[in-house]
DNA sequence: CTGAAAGCGCTTACAG
DNA sequence: CTGAAAGCGCTTACAG
């Protein structure tokens, strides 16, 4: 009735209109998703979101997908999940429960239930920051490799001569890819990696400090940092600073993520900006087209673009 | 049949259910709460975040109130809102039309249709950092007067002669608070406000910033910033290092939400903690109380706790 | 162009 | 203790 059939007479159409508007009639969601099963329910699943700090990232990609979903008519609903709820529960039938017709997922780990899982659904999903290699899933980040690539040359430019990668986690993809990119910098300006040019912390704080701090008695002639996380990096930062080990003068350093913070360091922060919000937007705008019914042979896989920024903690060259 | 009936054979029951696991049954939720008139649907809003910039704020509250509802078998939900679409839908529709049976309210402006309607409302509302007044409406936050109060105190007993206030905005009641609070410390220590003692600065970090530019050159007796918010604070902090003013020396320097940025700057900054996480946890706990009838003799608004975080940009006493 | 019926997947009395 | 029916508020064919 509500729903635009195309042969119904005006007067009649907008009479009910107007008096169900008097009465502050408005249809239940509930009902509707229930009967209708054309209805589209977009989900946007954070996972493990709860246990990490990096708030302020998350809360943008959400801006992003909402402000899609809310433009292009679809419903839109939030869930957080963990991996341990993950394997009480099955995607599917997590998706089932809540007439979800389609999910964009943040957080995932490879480990993860659900890594596995939504490959066999019938579900269309999108997954943010993660690419699982399948043809039938979306998904949506930036160009890690070639993000840490330019990152490393920047200080590669300014002569750096023994640069070191702080690394995040060895199981977590977006690690791999940027030490990829860190390396293949290394190489294209000839350089050849040491036994301990890659460390990695976990995206730890106090790891970070403290293989910074074994790494710099034991290598004096480390000069450059590049870190896989501004939230290393900064602590890292602070390290120096205590240890009165000059930025950029002794040892040059760049992160990853452009926090706010950094920008209010001294000296600020180098870092590679990641626009979240525009992650969340692309990422609901290929599940719409996903769940319309993509062509085979369009692209599943979306490169955002990314922004080296290069401020006071690289800005010196060191040779002329 | 699975909602605990206590008249149903064990060895019936357990057949069941395993045969249920087994094939991967999961109840649907919409027709769940269609059926059952009696399932709790708590909704978190969140109003007007998406032109906000404090996301972490949010972000964390919302960790707190997701933990509970979880843990005491509430079922929970995230909804955006912005002062346009509570034009276009009211309160009570809005929750009409999504089951929804309690909500917890943050970001709300007095100024907002919201703010009326839920005294009208049936359904039981809880909101963040916003006094209604009304003893049918839920209420929690910080006691935000008495902890400016005291904000203001560390200056006057580090013999700060002439603080400032560098306010949000007029209509904000979290301003109108912390003011009263400001004010009541001056009072507190015999001082007489001056007609340039409060400056309102809309929580804009460049509007502050023009503020206190002004207010040091026509006043340079000013010797103490309390700010309203760490966001303004920052800004002004910057400024200050800029125009090689010494913090804490010549001005000291106090501000409010603890953000973490505020323990990198130089000097770190001295703030007011709010933990929002325990605000959003008590939130949902006051509404799971009201949702479940609660005596109107108890009280409905919640003071959480706060902590006063002493740092560099305070830590000078001018006399001895 | 309009009205009445069936059905979405559950829960809740109600009769056996 | 168990089964069958009614109903939650909608949408969707289907007959008029």
């Amino acid at each position: 009735m509500f729903n635009n059939y195309p042969d119904i007479s005006q007067k009649t159409r907008e009479r009910v209109i107007t008096i169900a508007q008097k009465m502050g009639y408005v249809p239940n969601v509930a009902a509707r998703t229930l009967s209708s099963k054309s209805m589209q329910v977009v989900a946007l699943i954070l996972s493990d979101l709860l246990s990490s700090k990096e708030n302020s990232i998350s809360m943008e990609m959400m801006s992003g997908v909402y402000r899609y979903a809310d433009d292009h008519g679809m419903q839109f609903v939030l869930y957080l999940t963990t991996t341990k709820q993950q394997h009480e529960k099955s995607f599917d039938q997590f998706c089932q429960e809540r007439n979800i017709t389609g999910a964009i997922i943040q957080g995932l780990k490879t480990t993860d239930p659900y890594f596995e899982e939504i490959a066999k659904s019938s579900v269309p999903v999108v997954l943010v920051d993660l690419d699982r290699g399948d043809p039938s899933i979306g998904t949506v980040s930036i160009d890690n490799v070639q993000a840490e690539n330019e990152a490393t040359q920047v200080l590669l430019r300014n002569g750096v001569q023994d640069p070191v990668m702080i690394n995040g986690s060895i199981n977590a993809q977006v690690s791999i890819q940027r030490e990829a990119g860190f390396k293949l910098a290394l190489s294209s300006f000839g350089r050849t990696p040491k036994d301990y040019t890659v460390q990695y912390a976990n995206f730890d704080q106090e790891i970070a400090v403290a293989k910074v701090q074994r790494l710099l008695r034991e290598h004096p002639s480390v000069d450059g940092l590049v870190c896989a996380s501004d939230s290393m990096a900064i602590a890292i930062l602070e390290y120096l600073r205590k240890q009165k080990i000059r930025v950029p003068e002794d040892i040059q350093l760049i992160g990853f993520d452009d926090l706010i913070i950094g920008q209010y360091m001294t000296p600020t922060l180098s870092s590679v900006e990641q626009h979240m919000e525009l992650i969340g937007q692309q990422s609901c705008h290929l599940l719409n087209k996903m769940m319309r019914g993509m062509k085979k042979s369009e692209p599943k896989r979306i490169f955002v673009p990314y922004e080296i920024m290069e401020r006071d903690s690289t800005a010196i060259s060191k040779e002329n």
